[in-house]
Formats: C-alpha cells, sequence, structure tokens
DNA sequence: TTGCAACGCGTACGGCTGTACGCGTAGAAT
DNA sequence: ATTCTACGCGTACAGCCGTACGCGTTGCAA
C-alpha cells in the first residue's frame, strides 16, 4: 500500500475540484472554487503543490501554466477519509453516522427512492451470497 | 453561537470516549482507549486539558484526582464535524455521501431493517408537513 | 519515616496547516 | 523597445497538532 500522508482540510475542498475539472491550471482550480469560499490565488498554488509532493496529484508543463490532474482516485480518497473520520468518532461503526445523515442533515423525495433502492439491491446481494 | 475552535483528530478519539465515561479521570479515559490505539497517559492528559480551552469540556479537582466531563453535547460535535467533512470532500451534498456509507462500507442486516425504518417514519412525517 | 508510585502541570519540539507576499520572468500590449 | 500583466516558485510565519518528558508533590506501603 502507497504510505500517503493524509489530506488537511484545506487540500480537500481543493482536491475535490481537481477531480471534477481536471487537467486543469492554477487559475482554473481557483475560479472553480464555490463563491462563498474564495481563497487567494497563491493559496490554491500552495495546496496543489502539496497535493503533488503528497501523492495527490501529478503536474506538467504546458508553456508557462501549470497543468495539475488527479492521481489517485476519489473513491480511495473518500475512503480513507471516511473510514477515519468513522473510526475516531464513531469506534468505528457505520450505523451511527448513517442515523445521523438521515436524521440530523434529512433527505429529500429523490434521495429517499434511490436509498430504497440501495437497499433492495444490497439485500438481494447479501442473499446470494 | 459560540465559537469553539475545531476538534483536531486526536482531540476527537478522547472527546468520544469521554461523552461515553465522563465524569471520569485522566486514567479512565486512558484505559478505556481502544486497544489498539493505545497512547501515551501524558497525551490522553493534554488532549484533555486542550478539550477544556476550547470549551469541549470541564474539570473540577477531587482531591488531587481531576475529573472532566463534557460541555458540548455530542450531536452538536458530531453535527459541526460531519457538516464540515460534507462541505469539503462532498461539496455539502449528503446523498453522496450515503451512497459511499452503504455501497463501501455496507451495513449487516440489522442495519437494512434499522434503515428501512428510518426512511418509512422519515416519508411519513414529510407527507404530513 | 522513608520511599515509591501515581498524578497534575508546565514545557517542549518538530512537523503540519492556513494563508499569503514578493521576486523574477515570459508573453502581450503599446 | 518598453511596459504591463500573469504566472511559477521560493519563502515566510504564526498557530495548531501529535506526542511526550520531567519536576514537584502526595497518599500509601514498608
Amino acid at each position: 500500500m502507497v504510505e500517503r500522508p493524509m489530506l488537511s482540510k484545506g487540500e480537500m475542498e481543493v482536491v475535490r475540484i481537481l477531480w471534477e475539472k481536471a487537467p486543469a491550471s492554477v487559475r482554473q482550480i481557483h475560479e472553480a472554487l464555490p463563491a462563498d469560499r474564495q481563497m487567494d490565488f497563491a493559496t490554491v498554488q500552495t495546496y496543489l503543490r502539496r497535493l503533488e509532493s503528497k501523492g495527490y496529484a501529478k503536474s506538467t508543463l504546458d508553456g508557462r501554466i501549470r497543468i495539475y490532474s488527479a492521481r489517485t482516485k476519489a473513491l480511495t480518497v473518500i475512503r480513507e477519509t471516511v473510514d477515519d473520520l468513522v473510526n475516531r468518532l464513531f469506534a468505528g461503526e457505520t450505523m451511527p453516522l448513517m442515523r445521523h445523515l438521515i436524521e440530523d442533515r434529512g433527505i429529500d423525495g429523490k434521495g429517499l427512492s434511490e436509498l430504497r433502492e440501495l437497499l433492495d439491491r444490497l439485500e438481494k446481494e447479501g442473499a446470494k451470497k
């Protein structure tokens, strides 16, 4: 297994945009940040550099513009991050977090039916194993 | 709203035990840590001190033993932490995280039926509002 | 009554994080 | 040619984090 340092909060915000937009320049990433979360251009630059040095991104120069893209799949990073949170805050149990999401954050009708489908599918698969 | 600094990862592990065991001494907290996550007694002590200075815990002296208890409800802290994660890593959307939990981490039969009940209840409530 | 073990408390320290400035340069505009 | 502008890159720096040592003290054992 590749030993990567974990992402910091700020790096997470940036890597998410990177997954969405890559390959992308610093400027493109910077502009794609949520409107309510403006950070300095140079800060984004630093985060991207750190993402690269931690092994989460790679980059090439296109002329004088540096183009970044992701080097780890979103799924992997999300798994590591969520697993870590579940371990620390929920003693490794998934259900309390699930419960919290549903009860505290709520879900709309569309989410509801999607969830039902997911559960059905899971039950079928579980049965045949 | 009370402006509390966010919890670090290490503090989270300790505050979770605190919710479970409080009021408790440093030693009790230390011993209640998961077996696979031993940290130094003094480290736990530092975390508790920091939890107190951040406003997450309070303490009194019982003789020469300092007894800690929680000052914020688990729900509040969990809400803040989960909201923060969802914002940073999932652009504020709950469903992708939900999907991840179900598909990647899996849930057992008991969880499955509990989830169904939750969904039913939610649907009923949603309908009457 | 003399140690010893347990504890609180102060302190430490290197690494990480958030945030950004400023220099030097290359391409665009005048 | 000269100036402006955008960009990469190095650097900075205070505060937070993980982790822990060691001193002084006190209650209990010998």
